[in-house]
DNA sequence: GCTAATGGTTGTACAGTACAACATGACGTA
DNA sequence: TACGTCATGTTGTACTGTACAACCATTAGC
């Protein structure tokens, strides 16, 4: 039906439309914790635990941005930095107990609001368009769109 | 293979991926204009010129908000803005000659950039996955993540 | 004609981000 | 061992995108 590039054509305003909507979004449903916040938390529970450069090449964002939303993170109680007793420079950081429970929170009703906004699609559908999502953004090295 | 909870966890977790690179992947992409003042050019060639609110109201942004981007794009040469003779409230929004020109090219560029990104999906998996994107956005009224 | 609604701008505030300058500590080599 | 270089992080500064609220201008409804 659609060739290649009209199909092109459609990802890019989809993902893109997409985009624009996510952070707002977000924000209107966790106040308390921007989309930003979340992924740094998630990541740090992932790794139980990590350096600020860690997230900073992770997420390809200036180490000057990690060290501001770390220290707001931190102010809030959510997350604790551990100096390293092998490397003075690095501060390790850990969720806090509250970091945990917040985490937790948002993350359930994050995952109960796509349950219901993807509630009428059938398994395999959703199963496909995962799968398109992670291949996308596996190839999304660093200057792709 | 996978359940529909790990489907549905997969998908917001990508699609937020996506969403933080979105922007300044875009803004690495074009200095010169960014993904939003894109989104709102292109609604405007579109829609072949639209009223402020309009914009507002498609893309579920603060009318101030519009009202700034807007100065940027008339500032830039991109826009100009046409007092309705039958409303002297209302300016309708056109794209310059510039605009127009500025517009093609960054599309243009993006399109390239996507089709090397999806350069390794064949055709059937592109046109599912833009339906997808379709389908996902389409269901996104205003609420949902 | 007066009141309410609509369209838009401006003041203000905040989040997120980058870049550059800096401080501190670690490490390798002459 | 001391010096230069690299790595980690923080701080100063500036810009973008955004919202909300107050406001002005104009139109529409009773």
């Amino acid at each position: 039906m659609a060739d290649r590039g009209e199909s092109i054509e459609v990802i890019q305003r989809e993902m893109t439309v997409f985009a624009r909507r996510a952070r707002a979004t977000a924000a209107r449903m966790h106040p308390e914790l921007s989309l930003v916040s979340f992924t740094l938390l998630s990541h740090l529970e992932d790794r139980q635990g990590c350096r600020a450069t860690d997230l900073a090449a992770h997420y390809t964002l200036d180490k000057s941005t990690i060290s501001r939303q770390v220290a707001a993170l931190e102010k809030a109680g959510l997350v604790e930095r551990r100096q390293d007793p092998a490397d003075h420079r690095v501060h390790v950081l850990h969720l806090t107990e509250r970091g945990v429970g917040v985490l937790a929170q948002v993350t359930d009703s994050r995952r109960i609001a796509f349950r219901e906004r993807l509630a009428g699609w059938s398994g395999p559908d959703l199963e496909r368009f995962a799968e398109y999502l992670l291949r996308y953004n596996a190839g999304a090295s660093d200057e792709g769109p």
